[in-house]
DNA sequence: CCGGTCACCTGAGTGC
DNA sequence: TGCACTCAGGTGACCG
């Protein structure tokens, strides 16, 4: 499930990759994915250009010509995959893409498909106003890689519950899912169960140095491959760095106890009873 | 306003 | 082998 990590991958492959190319054809299969205008999205995309490609929390974001954006979301098994091989719209549909772009350029013809099996993921096109209203309404939280720790512990102790779920309210910090939450609170040997209230400034600035130190690294290896997360231009591997996320009943690399699963607002949590505080 | 729960979806895994 | 069931989790909607 592609989180701040993956999502900075994909919006650096899409980069490099597609900047550029203009869109000539696009082709939906699952309406509902690209959301209530069905009939406008084909033609307020063609003919324009890509631009940057860049990320928003968990949103991607394709800048195009004359001020237009298209935001995706890849929710838990979006996926973007690339065909360089000329006529694959036309001739090629693979499993589970819901909508294909063909991509021209000088001497170059690619298509973009967005796969999604489980078929949450949106793709939105915005003007400049509509994109500024549609960002008012999501009110994102700041990225966590630009927070110092004055400014993170005011947002993580200024709403009441618990720790786990406070950091996946992307309204507060936007970008963290269930992998590096729980990655993070154990680095942090701080419990998924603290209620915010209770949070020192040591402790916050601390699990802030975790959550950025690991973000980092996740993005330097290009993400976690777990589930349906997939990059464009080479696999992410920092899940072979997970210390809890997917280990339940294995022990602690820490102090060896045995890491255990709960539930937290809907969402299993792995961490150490014992170490994690 | 808040927390809790479900709906949205499909595929993988499990137990009988 | 097949079938019913559970689970995975990001987000918005809904309810008490």
């Amino acid at each position: 499930m592609p989180e701040l990590p993956e999502v900075e991958t994909i919006a650096k492959d899409l980069r490099k990759m597609i900047a550029g190319l203009t869109i000539a054809e696009v082709k939906v299969d699952y309406g509902k994915i690209v959301g209530t205008d069905l009939a406008g999205f084909a033609p307020s995309l063609t003919g324009r250009t890509i631009g940057d490609v860049g990320r928003i929390g968990k949103w991607l974001k394709m800048d195009l010509d004359s001020g237009f954006t298209l935001l995706a979301h890849l929710k838990m098994t979006g996926q973007f995959v690339l065909e360089e091989k000329p006529g694959a719209l036309a001739s090629q549909w693979p499993a589970h893409a819901r909508v294909g772009f063909k991509l021209v350029g000088e001497g170059v013809e690619k298509t973009l498909f967005y796969l999604d099996i489980r078929k949450f993921g949106r793709l939105r096109v915005f003007d400049q106003e509509s994109l500024t209203n549609y960002l008012d309404f999501l009110a994102l939280g700041p990225d966590p890689l630009n927070l110092n720790s004055d400014r993170f512990h005011k947002i993580i102790t200024s709403k009441k519950g618990r720790l786990k779920q406070i950091l996946l309210d992307q309204t507060l910090v936007s970008g963290l899912g269930n992998i590096y939450a729980d990655e993070s609170l154990f680095a942090a040997s701080l419990s998924p169960n603290r209620t915010t209230d209770s949070l020192t400034k040591l402790e916050t600035a601390h699990l802030l140095a975790k959550i950025q130190a690991i973000l980092t690294e996740a993005i330097e290896f290009r993400g976690s491959t777990v589930e349906n997360y997939r990059a464009l231009d080479g696999p992410g591997s920092f899940q072979d760095r997970h210390q809890v996320y997917g280990k339940s009943g294995k022990p602690c690399p820490k102090c060896g106890q045995i890491l255990v699963k709960i539930r937290i607002g809907g969402r299993g949590t792995v961490h150490c009873p014992a170490c994690q505080t």
